[in-house]
DNA sequence: GCAACGCATCGACGATCTTCGATCTGAAGT
DNA sequence: ACTTCAGATCGAAGATCGTCGATGCGTTGC
């Protein structure tokens, strides 16, 4: 979901250079500098704080780990209850978060459920924090 | 803190070719692929999502997109509580939370205190996704 | 010295998250 | 049909997080 989107890009008309604020206020004027671009709007900014938390967990971030190790990249749960040492409950709970962050694909062959990194996914979000950092 | 490094690559032994368990178990056998690449161990995972818990935040995406929006990088607290709406002790915790992780940095000149974006930082983070993702 | 200002720190409260055991759902296999 | 197995879902307990008002600390100005 969610096709993120930040915008840091497009300058604001900039405002009068007339004073210049970069070099701290020495006396009594504000602190304040201008904003020379204009900053990510709240829902840019919470729809890739969603992405971000998925990923801001230790377990979810050696599961994601764990599956792109295996061959094929894909794993089932029974395979990824016991690296992380945690109940399969749990071990669920984490690979559902992913999947709904769009990092994870589920795919049910028979008995058991296939997990794989989701191609391209991990690469938008990286995109995303080198054109942030411009 | 943090050198984090997220190995990926060195390729582990590869365990005998011998049963081919990338085609589904039909019958009876373990539906567990073998691990080809070593997984992030849980040290680095820890770490990682250090990081990535940082940006997990709607708040903290938006302070640091608004702190890189500004002329020369920076803004003190004055020009942030404002735009995101929150109280100016939330708005230190946030901020706090961003310098823990290596994301901004924190200078106090007179009366201020100036927050700007680590440079590389951000870069960094998306490198390392980029890299997980091959 | 004293008041004003910017900002950090300190509890505190409610919300969310992580984890678990117990239970439910489907798919094989006998 | 019944059992078995893989995995998801369901509360519940405990920990963590986000937010606030109140307060403390250092700097600036009178």
């Amino acid at each position: 979901m969610t096709t993120i989107v930040l915008e840091l890009s497009p300058a604001v008309s900039t405002p009068d250079p007339t004073s210049d604020a970069t070099s701290a206020a020495p006396t009594s004027g504000a602190c304040c500098a201008p904003i020379v671009r204009e900053a990510a709007d709240p829902a840019a900014a919470a729809d890739l704080a969603r992405s971000f938390k998925a990923l801001g967990d230790p377990t979810r971030v050696r599961l994601l780990s764990i599956v792109a190790a295996h061959e094929g990249g894909e794993a089932c749960v029974c395979d990824l209850t016991e690296p992380v040492g945690l109940s399969q409950p749990t071990v669920s709970h984490h690979l559902k978060i992913l999947v709904d962050a769009g990092l994870l694909a589920r795919e049910q062959r028979g008995k058991w459920a296939y997990y794989s990194v989701v191609p391209g996914s991990l690469d938008r979000l990286g995109a995303l924090l080198s054109e942030a950092a411009r």
